[in-house]
DNA sequence: TGAATATATGAGCAATTATTCATATATTGT
DNA sequence: ACAATATATGAATAATTGCTCATATATTCA
């Protein structure tokens, strides 16, 4: 047989239906997806949690996280190319700051949620 | 010479201990990284949206996301075993919900996200 | 201009992962 | 018990990715 879908009955119809109303579409859900995906690196994690409070520059966070200097900017640049952080030049010095407070938001809700579960 | 860290001056370190108040430790980056990761992959986003304001069974979700139910009872798992949603058996039928009302809002932060950016 | 410093980036590798395929488990009805 | 149905899952594979290494760019200072 071939790799059928779901070739099994429809169960509810009328809520399939109704769920079309808050399903995303899929362009929709790749940016969310690539929005979230900027958070799902542990080091990623730690370097907006550095950031929550002050911006620092690339050495500082490097030092901070005990990263080397090329990771380091190459996960800035991830989480820079997904706007949740923002660059300020100083010299040669790059400050990174979070873009905004959506973003401060967002992590405190995802820290809510590890809270939430997982152990009391 | 070897892989150096950091071995840069430091540049700010007044402001590299302050950061060391919100910078999470690595198994709370790990865990959050992982509950952000749930929701990093757009298949994922999608179900999370189905999800929204019912729940629905994995067939419904298969035919709603045009997948086989194998991918989605894989995918499913993985927001499970995260506590991202919940299941509610009914003979042969699984339902699956979102777990709290915590999901649903950060699920709402992500939208804000992307429509705070890229496109106005 | 040339050396030093701070950051950025391309290539490569090891590790992770989303899907498919085949099959297992669980429930219902005959 | 047996067939059918709904879901779950292990193995395999292709694609993605985080880090390292080497090197490039940019800025400051002498």
């Amino acid at each position: 047989m071939d790799a059928a879908l779901c070739e099994v009955t429809f169960i509810h119809e009328d809520r399939v239906q109704a769920a079309q109303q808050t399903l995303v579409d899929p362009p929709a859900a790749a940016r969310l997806a690539a929005a979230f995906d900027a958070l799902a690196d542990p080091t990623r994690v730690r370097l907006i949690s550095a950031l929550i409070d002050q911006e620092l520059c690339v050495c500082d966070l490097a030092a901070l996280l005990n990263l080397t200097q090329s990771a380091t900017s190459h996960q800035l640049r991830i989480l820079r190319n997904l706007n949740l952080v923002r660059t300020r030049k100083e010299g040669r010095i790059v400050f990174y700051a979070l873009d905004d407070q959506h973003i401060r938001d967002l992590f405190q809700r995802g820290l809510e949620h590890i809270r939430h579960n997982s152990q009391g």
